[in-house]
DNA sequence: ATAATTCCCGTGTCCGCACACGAAAATAAA
DNA sequence: TTTATTTTCGTGTGCGGACACGGGAATTAT
C-alpha cells in the first residue's frame, strides 16, 4: 500500500516510455490519434510505475465545462424533497473547481405534463448530464429515450425504471424497509394485538415506493405465520381531507379495541401522530418514514416510536459524485446502489440529525 | 446562492485594489509584511467580491508539506481498530494531493508503556498535527503537554478527554448507546424477565467506553422503574478463559430459568453468541456493540438481534479532514462530533455495510 | 507519380495559485 | 547626510496536467 504514484508526473512517464507528453496524455485520454507501439510502450510504463493523475491539477488545467441538470419535485419546507435539494447544492459547492455547473429543475409530482414540458426543455438546452427522479413511469421513459438518441448520460434517484441504460442509482430497497418495519413494529406485539394499516389515496398514480413497502411489510407477516397471531386492519386515507380521515380512525378505534400500533408506508406520519394525539390514544405505537421535520418533532415527544430512514441528502451528492467520477475522473462506479435503512428513535435521532449537518 | 466565486481569481482581486497580485497573496495568507493601508482595501475588495480561492490550485502550487501522525491500538484482523484503520487510509488517499502524509503508529492496548515509549518517537519526529485514541488517560495527558509545547495540533479519536485543547474529537456518546441499548431490549421484553449483563475484565485499566454504556443501561431501568420488573443477572467473564466463561454462564442457565436476553458492554459479543449456541440457547435475545466481522456474522445467522455502531472509519476520516480543513484550508469546524448510534439488525444490515464499502 | 487524406506526435500556452527572491521605500542609527 | 535596518511590495517561476496547433510521415486516391 505504500506507493508513491504522486511523486510520477506525465513528464517522467513520458521519458521512460520514450514518447512525448502529448503522447501520454493521448494515451491517458484514450484518444484515437496514436500509434498502437506508442500506445504499448506508454500503457506498459504506466502500470509498472501505478500511475494515478492529479485530479486536482487535472481539472484546473481542463477548458472543458460540464452542466449537469436535476430533475425531481418541487417541495414545500420540511418535505421530504428539500433534503434531495439540499444534497445536490452541497455537490454543487464541492464539483464547482472542477468545471461542473448544476441546475435543479422541478416538476409537479402530482401531474405529470409538468414533467413532460421540463424534460423538454432539458433536452433543449442539451446538459452534459441528467439526474431524474422517475416518478412518472411511461414518461420517464419516453424521457431517457430521447438522451439516450443525443447520447446524455442519465441517472436515476429514489426509485429506478430497471432494463435502462442508466448510470447509476441511489435509493431505498423499498420492498426490505417495509419489511423491516414489520419486524420492528411485530417482534414486540404481543399475540392478538391489532395493526392499523393506513393508505393514502394519491391522485393520479400510486407510489410504486409505498406499494413495495407494503408488500415487504405482508411478506414479513407471511414468512412468519402471523396471520392468525395478528389482526391487520385496513384503511384508507383521502390525501386532502384531514378532517374525513380524523373520522375515519375514529371509526377504527371505536370498533376496535385492542390496537396496538398504526403504521403507514408515506412519510407523512405526522399526520397520523396528530390524529392519534386528538383521539387521545398516544400509547399507541407508531412506526414511519422519513426525517420530515414534522416526523423528526414527534418522534422527539415520544408521539413516534421510530422513523426508518434513507439519506435523501446522500442520494442526492453520491448521485452527482459518481457522475463526475464517471465523466471526468474516468473511475470505476457501482449502478446500483441501496441506501442504508437507518432506524432512529428518541434515543438516537439527536446525534444522528447532527452529525448530518456537520458533514 | 446564485454566486460566480470561481470566475474572480487573485489577479483580479490585485486591480480592483490596486495593488500586486503578492500582496493579495499576503493578505489571504495572513502575513505580517503588508502595510495597513494595502490590507484594508484587498479585504474589502475580497469581502465584495465574495471571492473563495482555489483550494486545488493552491494545494497544486503549495511547497508546503503535512505529515499528520495517527496514534491508535493495534489489532487483529476483524477487529475493531480495524475499521479505524481503514478510514485513516481512505483519508491518506484523499488528501495526498494535498500534500497530506499520514503516517499510523501501533500501540498495545493492553499497555501503557507502550503508549508511552511509541508517543516519545512521535515527539521526536516533530510532525504537524497528531490524532489520538486516549486509551491511556494519564499517559496522554502528559503527552499532550508535550505536544503544547511544541505548538503541534492534536485530536481525538474514540474518546476524549475533557478540557483539553483538542482540535477535534469524534466518537460514540456511550452513555447514551448504553441508554439506547436497554430501551430496544427492554422494551420488547415482557415483565418478569431475566437479563444476563455481562462485563468482562480487562488487563490493567477499566474501559470507559463499557463503563458509561452500563451507566446508561442502568439509566434507563431507573427512569422507567423498570427495576421490579426486570431482573438483572451481573456476571464476569475473563478475557482470556473462554472455557471458564461457558462454566460461568451455564451455571447462570442453570440457576435461572426465565433469561430472556444477554447483553455485554464491549465488542465482542460474539463469543457470547458462540458460547449460547453451544448451550443451546439461541432463542435468548442478544444484543451488542460494533460491527466486528464476527458480529455481523451472528447477526445475520439470526444469533445476534441487533447491533449498535459508530462508524469508526468515518471517525478516522473526519478527523483528518478537520485538521486539514483548519491547517490548509482554514475553515471552521465543530469541536465535539458525536457519531449517530447506527442500529442494525438482519433485515438491515446487508444495506448499510454495502453502502458503506462504496464511498 | 502526384495530390489528397489520414495518422502520429512534439511544442507551447494556460489554469489559479504559492512562494522565493530581491528591489524599492520607509525608518532608524550613525 | 550617509549608512544600516526594517517594512513593504512586484515579478518570475513552477505545481501537474489539458488541449490547441501544426509539421511531418504514412496511407490512399487519382
Amino acid at each position: 500500500m505504500a506507493e508513491n504514484n504522486h511523486k510520477i508526473r506525465i513528464k517522467d512517464i513520458a521519458v521512460l516510455a520514450g514518447v512525448s507528453e502529448g503522447t501520454v496524455d493521448r494515451v491517458l485520454h484514450n484518444r484515437g490519434d496514436v500509434s498502437d507501439k506508442s500506445r504499448e510502450a506508454v500503457t506498459k510504463v504506466l502500470e509498472e510505475m501505478n500511475y494515478s493523475p492529479n485530479l486536482l491539477a487535472r481539472s484546473l488545467a481542463s477548458k472543458k465545462n460540464y452542466r449537469f441538470i436535476c430533475l425531481f419535485p418541487s417541495f414545500q419546507p420540511g418535505e421530504y424533497w428539500e433534503s434531495v435539494d439540499k444534497g445536490f447544492n452541497q455537490a454543487a459547492q464541492e464539483f464547482l473547481h472542477h468545471n461542473v455547473h448544476i441546475e435543479k429543475k422541478y416538476f409537479n409530482q402530482f401531474d405529470s405534463q409538468s414533467f413532460v414540458t421540463i424534460s423538454e426543455s432539458v433536452l433543449n438546452s442539451e446538459p452534459d448530464a441528467v439526474f431524474i427522479a422517475p416518478i412518472f413511469r411511461n414518461e420517464t421513459i419516453s424521457f431517457i429515450n430521447d438522451l439516450n438518441n443525443l447520447s446524455i448520460p442519465y441517472s436515476f434517484i429514489d426509485s429506478m425504471i430497471e432494463n435502462t441504460d442508466f448510470n447509476t442509482y441511489y435509493g431505498q430497497n423499498s420492498f426490505q424497509s417495509g419489511y423491516l418495519a414489520a419486524k420492528i413494529l411485530l417482534s414486540s406485539l404481543s399475540d392478538g394485538s391489532q395493526i392499523v394499516v393506513i393508505r393514502t389515496k394519491r391522485k393520479g398514480s400510486v407510489s410504486n415506493q409505498t406499494l413495495s413497502r407494503s408488500n415487504g411489510f405482508n411478506r414479513f407477516i407471511q414468512e412468519n405465520h402471523l396471520e392468525n397471531k395478528i389482526n391487520i386492519i385496513s384503511a384508507e386515507f383521502n390525501n386532502n381531507d384531514e378532517a374525513g380521515n380524523l373520522e375515519i380512525l375514529k371509526q377504527i378505534f371505536s370498533q376496535n379495541h385492542n390496537i396496538m400500533a398504526v403504521i403507514t408506508f408515506n412519510s407523512k406520519i405526522y399526520r397520523l401522530a396528530a390524529h392519534l394525539e386528538a383521539l387521545q390514544k398516544t400509547n399507541v405505537r407508531l412506526i414511519g418514514y422519513d426525517l420530515l421535520e414534522e416526523n423528526v418533532k414527534c418522534l422527539k415527544q415520544g408521539i413516534i416510536n421510530c422513523l426508518i430512514a434513507q439519506r435523501p441528502d446522500k442520494q442526492a451528492y453520491f448521485t452527482v459524485r459518481d457522475m463526475c467520477r464517471k465523466l471526468i475522473f474516468r473511475q470505476e462506479i457501482n449502478r446500483v446502489n441501496y441506501m442504508p435503512m437507518d432506524i432512529l428513535m428518541k434515543e438516537n435521532i439527536e446525534d444522528y440529525i447532527q452529525f448530518n449537518e456537520n458533514i
